[in-house]
DNA sequence: TCGTATT
């Protein structure tokens, strides 16, 4: 077979002095002439994710920073498939396992390209598995085993590269460990080989060997049990899968609102907004507010007549950082303080602040199809094309906190349309959870639009947080000289 | 709580 090694592996290029393939780099027919240099990798070589690299530099510019550490077998930077747009980070294996160790402690967090303002991050690609897949989970141990009895079983099947017991802050085992091999193989013989195969002294089954969950896993687990302990508060199963999650925040808003209006005992959408977990500190929070929301929304309580989520908050006199917009009179003290009107885009339109809270309207207007995905209910903006442009000039960019869990970059680029043209927005989310890290960033084109949504909406509440939103810290604020 | 990018 005079294929490229592993399938899908870069070709063996017609030029020997190529030490890694790029993406236009042709396969020819070149099985005829593999030369002295064909790159071949080791069987355990690692692919590496490399991230915060410059999005002017490609393969050639970064080819010399990572040879240093060995001979690469691939390189490939990421770009856009639609736009070819370069994403900023890159994949790279060595063709010896230990390149790539070294160049993940020689550069991982430990240096900055130029212009980054983030150090260069050098580690596992996520599709290696982050060794989750050669880590085990032990149960069923004695309560009496430790560290060595554990090696001790598991030492037949291969390397063991770490090896923890469980224990209480009091010291005494919980009775599990993980065991961490060499490779994927030897946790599989291991697998095999004892688990079920036999029952410990004072342990109450036979011994438990399994693949340790991922994080994803063990966040999805987290989510599960918390969903458990609270649906044991609210038995009232109800499928609510496919609604988006700020619909449901909304819902349960109103559904607050309609308890208040329909006195004791919850409605059936109370009920199901009480569905979801992260929710049921919004039922706490606007509990109380009920009277006061109840008041002055002589429509609220209606569907289609939501009073706008922070309203209720608004008039409850948390202070005058909350804009008021329930459409109620005397309700815009905020916006007759000497300011400069709002820029002149939308003309023979309500302010902008009325237009940011009708987009949260709009959302909430979706709850009698409750189904209905996120992007349908915000369908009326034709700005989801592929997101590559990132920051705006500077004066432009705002990093804004606190934002509910709920919020996604849909949700982000709602609120803050109307103070002017939305350049990005972006709000974090944990990999290994999918949630919302809670803050995020939007870029205006131009800083009047970014001062607009400073004064407008930091200090926007929404539950029982404040939004907080002020111009993003400048690229070198933390180097000092 | 400061741009996140995983073929």
């Amino acid at each position: 077979m005079a294929a490229a090694p592993g399938g899908s592996a870069p070709p063996a290029g017609p030029s020997p002095r190529l030490g890694f393939s790029t993406a236009d780099s042709g396969i020819g027919m070149s099985g005829l002439n593999p030369g002295p240099a064909v790159p071949m990798k080791d069987h355990d070589a690692i692919k590496l994710f490399v991230g915060q690299i410059p999005r002017g530099l490609d393969e050639q510019d970064l080819k010399p920073l990572f040879e240093e550490f060995g001979r690469i077998y691939e390189l490939t930077v990421l770009k856009d498939r639609l736009t070819g747009l370069h994403k900023g980070c890159a994949f790279l294996t060595y063709c010896a396992r230990d390149s790539a160790l070294k160049a993940q402690s020689a550069l991982h967090e430990q240096k900055t390209l130029p212009g980054m303002n983030r150090p260069i991050q050098v580690k596992p690609a996520a599709s290696e598995g982050r060794g989750e897949d050669r880590k085990l989970f032990v149960g069923m141990l004695g309560k009496q085993q430790g560290e060595e009895d554990v090696r001790r079983l598991f030492q037949p099947f291969g390397h063991i590269e770490e090896c923890t017991v469980l224990r209480s802050p009091d010291g005494t085992s919980k009775g599990c460990a993980f065991v961490k091999f060499g490779s994927q193989g030897e946790a599989q013989a291991a697998i095999q080989g004892l688990h079920g195969s036999r029952t410990m002294a004072g342990a109450s089954s036979s011994l438990v060997v399994k693949l340790a969950d991922t994080d994803r896993e063990r966040a999805l687990r987290r989510m599960q049990q918390m969903a458990g302990q609270l649906s044991a508060f609210h038995p009232a199963p109800l499928p609510l899968g496919a609604c988006g999650a700020y619909t449901t925040a909304i819902l349960q808003h109103q559904a607050a609102l309609l308890a208040a209006a329909q006195g004791p005992g919850l409605g059936p959408v109370a009920a199901v907004a009480a569905q979801m977990q992260h929710v049921a500190a919004f039922s706490l929070v606007a509990a109380p507010l009920l009277p006061a929301a109840a008041a002055n929304s002589p429509a609220g309580g209606g569907p289609g007549t939501l009073p706008g989520l922070p309203a209720p908050i608004g008039v409850n006199g948390f202070g005058p950082l909350t804009p008021q917009a329930n459409g109620q009179p005397g309700s815009d003290t905020l916006y007759n303080n000497g300011l400069s009107p709002y820029p002149a885009q939308s003309p023979g339109v309500a302010d902008p602040l009325q237009q940011a809270y009708a987009g949260m309207h709009h959302y909430a207007a979706a709850y009698p199809s409750a189904y209905a995905p996120v992007s349908t209910a915000f369908s009326q903006q034709p700005s989801a094309l592929p997101q590559q442009q990132r920051e705006g000039p500077e004066g432009c960019n705002l990093f804004i906190y606190h934002l509910p869990q709920e919020f996604g970059d849909a949700e982000l680029i709602q609120t803050f349309l109307p103070f002017g043209a939305v350049v990005s927005a972006k709000v974090f989310v944990d990999r290994a959870t999918n949630q919302s890290k809670c803050f995020g960033f939007v870029s205006f084109d131009n800083p009047t639009s970014a001062q607009t949504a400073i004064q407008a909406m930091n200090g926007f509440q929404i539950g029982m947080k404040r939004l907080k939103v002020q111009l993003k810290r400048p690229k070198d604020a933390n180097r000092p000289y």
